[in-house]
DNA sequence: CTTATGCACGAAGTTACCTCA
DNA sequence: CGTGAGGTAACTTCGTGCATA
């Protein structure tokens, strides 16, 4: 008998995972195919490189929040088709989450040159909140810069959050450009969307840990379930040899293998009826 | 070619703050 | 209203790879 565990292998799903309880609605659900995150490195460059498949990260859907319309495409700019395809699936995806964002251009405000194409597209998400909790948030934040003493703790919005969720899909690191990109975007400082991204590694690492503990859990039980059964029939045996002292004694053409359990048995007459009944075949080797 | 140095970045661990039951 | 637990933004430390002198 073979046991094979294999762990870390994308394409194998743990199919223990369709029974995980029900999440709360405040839980991120999760259902991800690992990638391996080390594998994209910069290519001596400044071009990023994987040599992994993209880390697939499913998340179920949030608790329910203000509903998502873009009057404007959602752009990545670090996507080669920025038109079609991948913004227009972050979009799609950002959609099915219920979010609402808006556009400087929606709302009129002035976060931006009017005529400026390259920065058309930044979030406000600090209007739309529909409480001042956002503003003060930052009221407080730039206090504490002035103070210079307390430690800042901003609590991102949804949609900032929405957002990067659907930016770490794309890819679960940044380079440069994509950081000042998506910083400039939701309105935050470059090292925010940074630490930012750090965290999310950290999370989605430990959810895998968890993940895997789980799996090597019930790996342990089953393997300590099958030594119980082979400690059984090993006694069994013990017990049947020392009932039958010429047991060994046959010419070993006459053992037999039942094919289904593989269980050594005699075909003398003297052993019929002692194997439950089992047709009882000869063993060609 | 080898070595030392500085820089940038990510991982891991920790701290501090916030929210909620 | 006070409190503890959990979540998470922000910070610190350490290791690694790369460019350069």
């Amino acid at each position: 008998m073979e046991l094979a565990l294999s762990l870390g292998d994308p394409s194998n799903s743990f199919s223990f995972l369709d029974q995980t309880p029900n999440l709360s609605s405040k839980d991120l659900g999760f259902c991800m195919g690992l990638g391996n995150a080390a594998g994209t490195r910069r290519d001596g460059g400044n071009k990023w490189v994987s040599s992994d498949p993209p880390l697939q990260l499913d998340l179920l859907p949030l608790s329910p929040v203000p509903r998502l319309h873009f009057s404007s495409p959602l752009r990545f700019p670090w996507l080669a088709d920025n038109e079609t395809g991948a913004s227009e699936g972050a979009r799609s995806g950002l959609e099915a989450k219920g979010l609402r964002m808006v556009t400087v251009a929606d709302e009129g405000a002035a976060l931006s040159p009017p005529n400026s194409a390259a920065s058309s597209f930044q979030l406000d998400f600090g209007i739309r909140n529909g409480s001042n909790t956002r503003k003060r948030e930052v009221e407080r934040a730039s206090d504490d810069d002035e103070n210079g003493s307390t430690r800042k703790k901003l609590r991102l919005s949804k949609q900032q959050s929405a957002f990067l969720e659907e930016s770490f899909k794309q890819h679960n690191t940044l380079n440069p450009k994509q950081k000042l990109d998506l910083a400039k975007q939701l309105n935050l400082q470059p090292r925010q969307v940074e630490v930012w991204f750090q965290n999310r590694r950290a999370r989605t690492k430990l959810k895998q840990t968890e993940v895997d503990c789980e799996y090597l859990k019930r790996c342990c039980e089953t393997l300590t379930e099958e030594n119980r059964r082979l400690q059984k029939e090993l006694q069994e045996l013990r017990a049947l040899k020392a009932s039958q002292p010429f047991y060994m004694q046959l010419p070993a053409t006459t053992l037999t293998m039942c094919p289904s359990c593989e269980r050594v048995a005699t075909s003398s007459s003297a052993t019929a009826g002692k194997n439950g009944g089992l047709p009882l075949i000869k063993t060609s080797g």
